[in-house]
RNA sequence: GGGGGCGUAGCUCAGCCGGUAGAGCAGCGGCCUUUUAAGCCGUAGGUCGCAGGUUCGAUCCCUGCCGCCCUCACCA
């Protein structure tokens, strides 16, 4: 890991200390934020300040050197006089370009007017052993900035910022639940039985108690406890782990919003992102409602299109009966979709995302889906064959789901010992028998919500891949030993000892 | 997993029809007190992703592998 390492600025590494200075002290002069001192620099011009930050590239011309020096808030000029800096001159050349320093010195502009601090005092905060990115194109290899994100934040102003929205985004969508008193909580991640959504689990192990756990691919299950519980409105924003692919919109471990609200149904979820919509658009796009994502423009002011799921099924597949199956397997052969295996109803799914999904520009709510895509929703009186239930989609991406919550615990757990009969890998291999016990208490009628806040963040930010929003996205192993020891079949746990 | 693309200096990229590699920036040495992609002169820097194969000769052609990107599948 030390292979980068550049050799010139080891050797001044090695200068310095044997010079006798520290090049990485506990402490130096602490300096206030550059945006401070930009905001108000007319009236500053001629006193002292301190910054500290990572320095630029160094403009050298002799007796005079610039540079830019950058902290979180901005970045302003700094310039380096040989007479203003007589004990520092001979030095000057072990301090360099990515360092981090601390400067003092006087506040003034440069005959072109650029607002510069003038140093008379240059302490070395931390030293860079490796070199920034090229100045101008900055660091663009997608791999290196996924894998040395370090580097893509100090050096791509653009991602810094990207990532300070979706700091917003979270803080706003927090803002916008804790005024409608809502209670933020957290649940379990690790879980003995996992459920609330469809998806393969990762497992791990509890070495004390000798017991298999699995990541949680929901905290679903544990929310709507909370709601026999008699806390009413909940949400809680955090971590789920689903064990399938990557792509441009799924990471495996992504941060899910869900929230609770008991008396409520659908409908009054539906009102809730719209109202969430307007809090964003107020907050995050200052209430211009236009993004511009994967080359479309998009208005993300409220209220949102609505339309009914067999409805939009209907007008894309002419004459086809969603609930026909035999109707559905000739439409689907039609469209070139695999038939063999598959259930009749997930096929009509499939016809219908083949056919509507990717058109959804939105936003648009499309809601009331069938019952048998939506195990875990109220039937609608009214028709009994579909539940109330809606999606958000915007871009033709999937950006909520919601619906009236499921109470009736025989219901449920009917549900559930069906579910499990099915033992496929995306399905527990035992009923949750404690949430129906919870549902045996009685659960209130509640509207439920989960959304992506990811994707949310792609939305807001114009970002085209989810890796563009989250820090840290999951790459495989450089290092081929080490990937090759890994299985994919998740080795067993190592024992306790 | 399928299809397509990419991998060359620290970074950004060239490299023709196969003849063992180049630029800019960064670095190093010099000149320069108002630059801001500073400039000028000089200099150093390479496992051409890895491993095989074809060939007198491979960055280039072939095969396998590794990694990343796009896309399809998977993923409500």
């Amino acid at each position: 890991m030390t292979d980068g390492i550049a050799p010139d600025r080891l050797e001044k590494l090695q200068a310095l200390r044997a010079a006798g200075q520290d090049p990485f002290p506990a402490r130096v002069p602490r300096g206030e934020p550059v945006a401070a001192v930009l905001a108000d620099f007319a009236g500053r011009q001629g006193r002292a300040a301190t910054l500290c930050g990572r320095l630029g590239q160094i403009r050298d011309f002799g007796k005079l050197r610039f540079a830019h020096l950058q902290d979180r808030t901005g970045s302003i000029q700094v310039g380096f006089q040989r007479e203003r800096l007589p004990a520092f001159w001979p030095e000057r050349k072990r301090i360099e370009s990515n360092d981090l320093v601390s400067v003092t010195g006087e506040l003034g502009t440069t005959q072109k007017g650029e607002p510069t601090l003038w140093a008379t005092e240059v302490v070395l905060a931390a030293k860079a052993l490796r070199p920034a990115p090229e100045k101008w194109h900055g660091l663009t290899d997608t791999e290196q900035r996924y894998r040395m994100r370090y580097v893509d934040l100090f050096a791509n102003p653009e991602v810094r910022d990207a990532f300070a929205r979706r700091s917003l985004v979270v803080r706003e969508v927090r803002a916008y639940f804790d005024s409608l008193g809502y209670l933020e909580v957290e649940t379990p991640i690790l879980q003995p039985i996992f459920g609330g959504a469809a998806a393969r689990p990762f497992r791990t192990h509890h070495n004390a108690l000798g017991m298999g756990l699995f990541l949680r691919i929901a905290p679903e299950l544990y929310l709507k406890r909370l709601l026999v519980g008699g806390m009413e409105r909940v949400y809680e924003i955090g971590r789920v782990f689903r064990n399938e692919g990557v792509s441009t919109r799924h990471n495996p471990e992504f941060t899910m919003l869900e929230s609770y609200e008991a008396w409520a149904d659908y409908r009054d979820v539906m009102a809730r992102v719209e109202g969430l919509f307007a809090h964003l658009v107020a907050k995050v796009l200052g209430g211009d409602g236009k993004v511009v994502f994967r080359g479309r423009d998009y208005d993300l002011r409220p209220p949102f299109q609505k339309a009914r799921y067999l409805d939009l099924f209907a007008a894309a597949n002419p004459g086809v009966d969603w609930f026909d199956d035999a109707a559905v397997r000739r439409r689907a052969r039609e469209l070139g979709l695999p038939v063999d295996g598959i259930a009749a109803a997930t096929l009509a799914n499939d016809v219908f995302e083949a056919t509507v999904e990717d058109g959804l520009q939105g936003p648009v709510f499309v809601h009331d889906y069938p019952v048998a895509i939506s195990p875990l929703a109220k039937r609608l009186a009214a028709d009994p064959r579909v539940t109330e239930r809606f999606e958000l989609f915007v871009a033709g991406m999937e950006l909520g789901n919601a619906f009236s919550e499921l109470n009736d615990p025989l219901d449920q757990e009917q549900r559930f010992v069906e579910q499990v009969a099915q033992r496929s890998d995306e399905t527990p291999g035992e009923v949750d028998l404690d949430y129906v016990t919870a549902l045996e208490f009685g659960m209130p009628p509640a509207g439920g919500l989960g959304i992506g806040i990811d994707r949310l963040c792609m939305l807001l930010s114009g970002a085209a891949s989810i890796r563009d929003v989250v820090l840290f996205p999951l790459l495989r192993r450089l290092d081929p030993t080490a990937a090759a020891a890994d299985d994919a079949e998740a080795p067993a746990p190592p024992p306790a000892p």
